[in-house]
DNA sequence: GTCTATATTCGGATAGAC
DNA sequence: GTCTATCCGAATATAGAC
């Protein structure tokens, strides 16, 4: 358990990790429809039969890269809800870990922001984007309760406050945004923040 | 002239707006991969070889769609500037379009906010979406120069004033929001200018 | 200019050897 | 558990009658 005996070049047994990560790729650049699990299988240098072993067809594929990318960032959101107590805190927080997630994973976001418009989603998984859109509700309800939100509809407030950097990230992964989207942050928050606040 | 020879019950020469219209639904429902070109031709109770005699192809349909609507808010929008002169107006004129259209044509104002991440847009329209983008903009920089909107970077700006109601139409959409979203517009509408103005 | 019938391509998925 | 070869359905597009 130590050692392995033999020493496989690459990757020894997570065959499955890159899949995933593969199929991201593709997905992100190509869309899901645009990309056949030949084009996977020709990117990762694996076969069909690997692919299909492991998954039970590009479906899967999909769903299972949704899922882990939003286990991901509820981790993320559960710890910023742990690490900060103001509404204030944690809302800019989520908007720093978005801004410098699109940075440093378009793809991922990419993946993401569209999933669920991107059709492949044709059983259950209903709103499953809920999940860290949920938590982002329940920090703005919380702050509408200390009273650093002025009181109003949540779901005004949620958009109101995330609308914003979340535009803009769209605007950086479809190009229009030349620069990193980091280097707004400050007044993007600004902006953001003014919205809901006193 | 004055009087069609036969009255054929419902529509004599224009197959080409039951095309689109019946595209535009069936590619708004299901999306555009999952809708074949059979599919519209049941829908629309046509033969292929019609669909095939007005358009070269499927996503020749979806273009048409797409640059049919986007034409039709692109008036709207020039029809706004001419009919307002502050950016405070121009502004919220836009988003009270945008809502009243999101109401009114849900499958349309669907179709213009995914096309391009619908994957179909294969070869050229470079970032048409930049037509209504580029004036809502223009009415930004405009604000700036007025003193009404606080300066800073534009797409900042922007995105910061539209980006709120445009989350709010997506979330509507996609059946989060229950009621029509009209009935959010004051809210929604006094939150994004605040994040801007002073 | 609308129709039916059909050709052709493509891609998801399976079978079964190793 | 990885591979190759293959099947089969689906969907785009065309041909040609009316």
């Amino acid at each position: 358990m130590s050692r392995r005996p033999e020493t496989k070049s690459s990757t020894p047994e997570d065959t499955r990790a890159l899949i995933l990560e593969t199929a991201l790729r593709l997905f992100s650049r190509n869309g899901f429809f645009n990309t056949s699990v030949q084009d996977i299988r020709k990117e990762a240098d694996i076969s069909i039969g690997s692919i299909y072993h492991h998954f039970s067809g590009k479906e899967a594929i999909a769903k299972a890269i949704y899922l882990d990318l939003l286990g991901k960032i509820d981790v993320t959101m559960r710890d910023i809800l742990s690490r900060h107590s103001t509404a204030h805190d944690r809302c800019r927080e989520v908007v720093v870990h978005l801004f410098s997630m699109t940075d440093a994973f378009p793809e991922a976001m990419e993946y993401i922001l569209h999933a669920r418009h991107r059709e492949f989603m044709t059983d259950g998984i209903p709103i499953c984007s809920s999940g860290p859109f949920a938590r982002m509700k329940q920090m703005v309800e919380e702050g509408m309760e200390s009273g650093e939100i002025l009181p109003m509809d949540p779901l005004v407030a949620t958009t109101s406050l995330f609308g914003g950097p979340i535009r803009l990230i769209h605007l950086r992964l479809d190009g229009i945004l030349k620069e990193e989207i980091s280097s707004l942050l400050e007044p993007t928050w600004l902006c953001a923040w003014k919205s809901v606040s006193k």
